[in-house]
DNA sequence: TTCCGTCTACTATTCTCTTCGCAGACGGTA
DNA sequence: TACCGTCTGCGAAGAGAATAGTAGACGGAA
């Protein structure tokens, strides 16, 4: 299943997983671009043709609730990131992780226990 | 330094870096989907203006090379991807990259291998 | 009841992306 | 020289994204 979204779809999409719903005028608070409320109703309303968000009757308003999980949408993104830009390595793509940013110590301990535990599960 | 391409820049520039550099001609044959030639044309073209590649004349042809690296563009991709799906966690990326994806121990053995490279300088 | 503020539905405008055609340049071949 | 194929420059058309305005519904305050 290919999920996608542009890039304003994502910022709306990123307060709902944040909160888990939130309606129009929420979102509309925590998006860091000052928007019209009509413009965030708009992509709210394109978000819902498409099937990636519903909505249930609060009092007046309408409260919208994600239907795609952010686990889900990730997983695309990184996905078509490894294959474009990462020769399809995940490899390549830690790589690049680890060394360009800044990743703190305690960051990658994290990291590397998360392997020890996988790594452990497979291989008794 | 943000770095963005659309989707089909990202085709185009995935040749350029592959290869090094390419022909009009080269680049249109080396893309999966069918394009017109003038189609390859205009999204170098654009590229250019963007300032991402720069061409030289060989022959009656240009020759196109990437101006940006790969591992920049892939910065920037992985860090706006990490704000937006990942809330801002390299972590919660790992986690996916390694139990989505079918990873095979190999694959993660040498991730781990990474991070004690990069933990053992950091800490002496 | 009348007015005000909040909310949605519909529509419009502008911009960008994607795709490609046409005209003209230019070198090789007959 | 006259023609042909390949290449670029320019421009254009269609689709989708981003933004927002207007009209109308509806509940609460005066």
């Amino acid at each position: 299943m290919e999920i996608s979204f542009t890039d304003r779809e994502l910022d709306v999409m990123a307060v709902l997983w944040d909160r888990g719903s939130a309606t129009v005028a929420e979102v509309r608070e925590a998006l860091t671009d000052t928007l019209a409320y009509t413009t965030v109703l708009t992509i709210l309303r394109i978000l819902h043709d498409k099937g990636y968000v519903r909505h249930e009757e609060e009092g007046r308003a309408h409260r919208y609730y994600p239907r795609v999980e952010r686990q889900a949408a990730g997983e695309s993104a990184l996905r078509r990131l490894t294959k474009k830009l990462f020769k399809g390595s995940p490899e390549l793509l830690l790589t690049q992780l680890v060394s360009d940013r800044g990743l703190s110590d305690d960051e990658m301990r994290r990291m590397r226990e998360l392997l020890d535990e996988r790594l452990g599960e497979g291989a008794p």
